[in-house]
This record gives structure tokens, C-alpha cells and sequence, in this order.
DNA sequence: TAGGCCATCTGGTCCT
DNA sequence: AGGACCAGATGGCCTA
């Protein structure tokens, strides 16, 4: 009983910690938890995007990303390249679709090998891009620096080799969509939400969800809530790949 | 009913 | 010896 109790209180700790971890990364939602594994890719790659901006100085670039993660940007954002690019044309893509995308434009479709999976961890949480900019603008590099002095020296993306099941994201970007949110489901406190469907059980999204049709996630929305309008159009840009990247796995 | 997620119990191993 | 840590087993809860 002495070391059940014990190890009981071990396991509380450590959710207690995976909870405060759910706090700073981008997708904390008090209505809908993160589960603990999508909570740590999270983070990692939380962590990773923002050593990014640290090191090059801008957001990270769609290029640097994996095909995975650039079809997760595009296929969850559900956007059309004009709109997330817009130095470029429809007509000829320089970011989008990356190689082994299938057609364009209009539609593209990225199959990974193996297994066939959906949206690798579709939390309904929101990003607040004060999480990102605000501390990472706003803090002085110098105040990083000894944190980050002799890490981030991999010009690389500094992304493990892939835990979780390839991803297989099919995305269509000539649906953007504006659809109204329950703004209960949200913390309104953010301004910038993005929210993709998923499947799974349990009460919460899968982290290998099958990316169905769902009532209130069926797709993933970018949208314009109270707040967003204060940023400029390559501000919310940055957000929009910022948060993908945070999504993948 | 199956599958995902979780909490808990429990035995083993390692460390102080 | 006692505590920390780990991993396997088990059962409950929830949703598709």
C-alpha cells in the first residue's frame, strides 16, 4: 500500500507537469485536452519552431519543412496558396504542393508510404500568437542567448525521425471556409483559432485519428476572431504556418 | 463492439 | 533497506 501510494503520487506528479506543459504549448484548451503523447509532440515541435524563428530570424519557411508538414499546413488549413502565399500565382506554385503532391490546383493529395492515417492530433485548442510572438519578439535575444548558445547549430530541421504513423493528408484548398464557432467551445481570450477534425474515442481527439467528418471538427477553420484583424495579413501568415508546424508529429 | 486514452496496481531494477 | 523509476497488466470510460 506504501508503494502504491507512492507511486501514485509519482504518476500525479508527472501528470501535474504534463498539465503545465498543456498550458504554454499553442493548443491549450481548457474544454478539450490534449491527450499526453500529443501533448509531447507538441512541444517538441513547439520547441523546435521556435528555435527556428530564434536562429533564422523569420518564420519558418514551408521549404524547410517536411512533406508531411507542409501537406498538414496545407490540407488542415484548407487554404488556397494565394492566401497563404501571396507572392506567388496560382498558376505556378514555388511552395505548394510539395514534391509528390499529386494535382494542382485545386487539389492535391499526398499518400506517405505505409500506413494511411488522418490528422496526426486534432486538438479543438487554440493558438494565441502572443504565444509565439509576443515572447519571442518581444524577448531580447539576448536574454536567449545562454539558453540556446551551442543548441541550435543544425542548419536542419531539427524534427525527429517521424514517431507517430506517416501522415496522409489530403487537402483541398479551394474550400476556405468562414464558419461560425461555438464560441463556448473556445477560450475567448484568443484571437486566433485553428481546429481540424479527428478521430478516435475516448473523449477526445486520436492522435491517429481518421480525420472524419465530425459535427464540430470535420474540418480545419481558420478564422477571424476578435483580435485577429489587428494583424497584418503576413502576421497571420506567419501564424497560420507557425501552427501547423506545432501540429505535426 | 472495437479502439484510444487513462489511472492504478504490481513486480523488477537501479541508486543512495 | 528504502525510494525512485520503469514497464506490463488490467479495468473503466468514452466515442464511432
Amino acid at each position: 500500500m506504501k508503494a502504491n501510494a507512492r507511486e501514485r503520487n509519482r504518476m500525479h506528479g508527472l501528470n501535474d507537469a504534463l498539465e503545465s506543459l498543456r498550458k504554454v504549448v499553442p493548443c491549450y484548451s481548457k474544454t478539450q485536452k490534449l491527450s499526453k503523447i500529443e501533448t509531447l509532440r507538441l512541444a517538441k515541435n513547439y520547441i523546435w519552431a521556435l528555435s527556428e524563428v530564434l536562429r533564422s530570424g523569420k518564420a519558418p519557411d514551408l521549404m524547410s519543412l517536411s512533406q508531411p508538414t507542409t501537406n498538414l499546413v496545407a490540407g488542415c488549413l484548407q487554404l488556397n496558396p494565394r492566401t497563404f502565399l501571396p507572392e506567388q500565382t496560382p498558376d505556378m506554385p514555388t511552395h505548394l504542393p510539395p514534391a509528390g503532391a499529386a494535382a494542382y490546383p485545386g487539389h492535391f493529395s499526398y499518400q506517405s508510404p505505409g500506413l494511411t492515417a488522418g490528422l496526426p492530433s486534432p486538438p479543438y485548442g487554440t493558438m494565441d500568437p502572443s504565444h509565439i510572438f509576443h515572447q519571442v519578439k518581444g524577448q531580447p535575444y539576448g536574454s536567449l542567448e545562454p539558453f540556446f548558445d551551442g543548441v541550435l547549430v543544425s542548419d536542419g530541421p531539427a524534427f525527429d525521425p517521424p514517431l507517430s504513423p506517416p501522415l496522409s493528408i489530403n487537402g483541398n484548398f479551394s474550400s476556405f471556409k468562414h464558419e461560425p464557432v461555438a464560441a463556448s467551445d473556445y477560450d475567448k481570450s484568443f484571437s486566433f483559432s485553428v481546429h481540424y477534425g479527428g478521430g478516435g474515442a475516448g473523449g477526445h481527439p486520436s492522435v491517429y485519428g481518421s480525420g472524419g467528418p465530425n459535427p464540430r471538427c470535420g474540418e480545419l477553420q481558420v478564422e477571424q476572431l476578435m483580435g485577429f484583424d489587428g494583424h497584418s495579413h503576413h502576421e497571420r501568415l506567419m501564424n497560420a504556418q507557425l501552427n501547423a508546424i506545432f501540429h505535426d508529429s
